[in-house]
DNA sequence: TCATGTTGTAACAAATATAATTACATGACA
DNA sequence: TGTCATGTAATTATATTTGTTACAACATGA
């Protein structure tokens, strides 16, 4: 990793721990599909988290159809194969960045010429910015990361 | 902005407000330089956030080399030309995203052969991700944000 | 030199988000 | 019918951002 350390103090932001374990989650119902049943509680002591956040992550995976799962019947099943499932359809499954990925401070002063045009002077490069992230995000499948696993 | 909305409730990630003013704060200084002192009063006017919040900012795009600004002295002034600086060089400066855009669970479990490996299969990719969105933020410089202001 | 104004920072408060946890209703199945 | 798993609401703990107050350090002009 990367990663360099500029300052001691202040973190800052991340993108939301969903992300990857929902790319866990898809990966655990692949690899243990048969041999197990792949239950919230199996996952929750997989990735070792709750399993509550477990529930609601696959909830999510459900309504995006990536999954197969009901209520009451234990165990979850792939509802899609793995290379059809990118990092990006995960991503926005998930819903960890919603709508703009940079925070624009809110009112600048539009008495001001600098303060009334910054947002027409900035959105559309950020924009760019963002999409490029997301099309990276597109390029990838779970069946890469399932890949390096086997 | 594009930017389409998911679901109505939640929010989440975005990158710090600093990155966006201290945009804002270098299209300043170039834009009034000459006719008004700028100082951190000034900048909270236009900007529309308190001074301190400003002061703060601009003593790490002071740190990055980006401007001049000393203590008890009123106005600043850029340090190099806006050509000279990218919006990742001001991305960096602020440290809004210190060492990893993608925030991963902490403890997978390493008797899980998916735990154990997930960080490995997953890494390189999201690493290429963050990668991407920062190569594109190099691509722009504030000169090309002055220009849609003047 | 003294008053005024600006920068530099520390300390604290408020607002918001993530993640953890408890509790319980709903449904499946043996 | 009892047990177990999913679905979800409600609450708490923790962390982070942003806002705010307070004050020290320094510059400049009267």
């Amino acid at each position: 990793m990367a990663g360099v350390i500029f300052f001691a103090g202040v973190l800052k932001i991340q993108i939301s721990s969903r992300f990857t374990i929902a790319v866990h989650i898809l990966t655990c119902i692949n690899y243990f599909s048969g041999q197990y049943a792949v239950t919230s509680d199996f996952l929750a002591s997989s990735i070792q988290v709750n399993p509550v956040i477990i529930r609601k992550i696959i909830s999510q995976l459900k309504a995006a159809g990536m999954i197969n799962i009901k209520r009451g019947q234990a165990g979850m099943n792939l509802a899609k194969s793995l290379e059809q499932i990118t990092l990006y359809d995960i991503y926005k499954a998930v819903d960890c960045v919603e709508g703009d990925l940079f925070h624009f401070h809110e009112n600048p002063n539009p008495e001001c010429p600098v303060g009334k045009n910054i947002h027409f002077a900035l959105d559309d490069y950020l924009q760019e910015v963002q999409f490029s992230m997301e099309e990276k995000l597109k390029s990838f499948t779970v069946k890469d990361v399932a890949a390096k696993i086997k």
